[in-house]
DNA sequence: CGTAAGATTGAGTCCGATCAAGGCGAGTGG
DNA sequence: CCACTCGCCTTGATCGGACTCAATCTTACG
């Protein structure tokens, strides 16, 4: 691991304002690795080792149930994944997978606990990262039940569009396939309202999304910041 | 305030480990009130002053957008509310009423701040339950997108049962309108969901739920520890 | 015993899933 | 340079779960 991925962790939430020799230890105690795409890294069910960094790549979360399988989050790098499971010690409630070749940072769960014991700063991190975690998945539960597929596709493309340079042309950083399961919905069904959204101000032209009328398409999508 | 609540509130796992003096500072700080049914305790987008605690009565948590309500959950006596939103000192997601007569403890948001702080085991404790709630919503998730109505229902009727001490026969402590409501179905659909678990060894007796072949609804409900 | 609220049943509709083709595009090999 | 092929995306047709609206039935309570 390179001085400067070691600081883009140190820069994250979650340890920018630990003691540093701490640090030093749950960065000692970590494993750098690397994984190709399309790799499992955690089965739902298993017991947790370590606590999961997103460096490089994207991870996907999931659930199996059946025949049924849903996408809870995807996750670019600077998140941590499988907090919650390594406070309780408990099994994980969700499965990952790499979506692209990816590096994870892997902390053991026990030197996590530790030092939450003793390190204030790093336990009002810990707690200020889960409660905003938690929010995040009741602002998910809250997008899935309130809108539907059409109005979740357009506050995607509206928010998106934000955190980009071009905001009016832009290549989603994620396949069709995964975006589609990330809402909550089959790839015929964002198809059909990729379509659906050409009447409020939305086109594609290949792999590119345009939006030609933002006034239109935040109309449409009615963004909240309860939600969003 | 009585002894009783008090020492009730004490043993709840997010007060029974922390010093006593410092769970005196909580409780001398906190206020304790009654609100009628149907009373709107808290609304989404409001910022907190206080940490809830369901002390008598049942309260439910909910979110509205446009047209559409849904319930994210709903609270039984001993379940502390809106801790994220504490923690973070950020605006609620989540608006919440009293569904019956209904007694709250409400800690000041800052004293639970500045007790985090210097309580290791108080903080431990927070994290702890964080950590718990976290999970019992990425539960709530994967049983709303992974199950049918039906299925939640029979797995909702399964579990309950379990709690009950006739496990065969036994009144749900909430109205139907509401365990439609939690179950995130129509009353009309919860009424159909009935009859078609008739099916599976379920039968309606006026308020009572009889069940007549668990295994007939172990069976179809097929229950998992990942999920409930 | 009458009224009102809650619960059930029925009919029609919508959203989204599934199944099945068809089209586009990028990379490969002749 | 072009045809081929394999994913991926799109389109069409059909199906099913859940919602809405409306009417009826039941129950609780004054």
């Amino acid at each position: 691991m390179r001085q400067a991925e070691i600081d883009q962790v140190r820069g994250l939430r979650l340890f920018c304002d630990m003691r540093a020799d701490n640090f030093a230890e749950l960065m000692n105690a970590a494993k750098f690795e690397s994984f190709p795409k399309d790799f499992s890294l955690i089965n739902e069910g298993d017991l947790p080792d370590f606590l999961h960094i997103v460096v490089h790549g994207t991870i996907e979360m999931f659930c199996i149930h059946g025949e049924q399988e849903i996408t809870i989050e995807i996750m670019q790098p600077g998140t941590t994944f499988i907090l919650a499971a390594v406070i309780r010690d408990d099994v994980y409630l969700t499965s990952a997978r790499t979506l692209t070749a990816a590096q994870v940072l892997m902390i053991p769960a026990q030197v996590v606990r530790d030092i939450f014991e003793r390190d204030v700063a790093f336990a009002r991190a810990i707690v200020n990262e889960l409660a905003l975690r938690f929010r995040g998945l009741v602002r998910a539960l809250k997008n899935k039940q309130l809108r539907t597929g059409s109005e979740r596709l357009a506050n995607w493309i509206f928010h998106t569009s934000l955190q980009q340079e071009d905001q009016k042309r832009f290549k989603p950083a994620i396949s069709k396939q995964s975006l589609a399961s990330s809402l909550g919905m089959t790839p015929e069904h964002l198809s059909r309202n990729f379509t659906f959204l050409e009447q409020h101000g939305v086109k594609r032209l290949g792999k590119y999304i345009i939006i030609e009328d933002p006034i239109a398409l935040k109309a449409f999508a009615k963004p909240n910041s309860l939600i969003d």
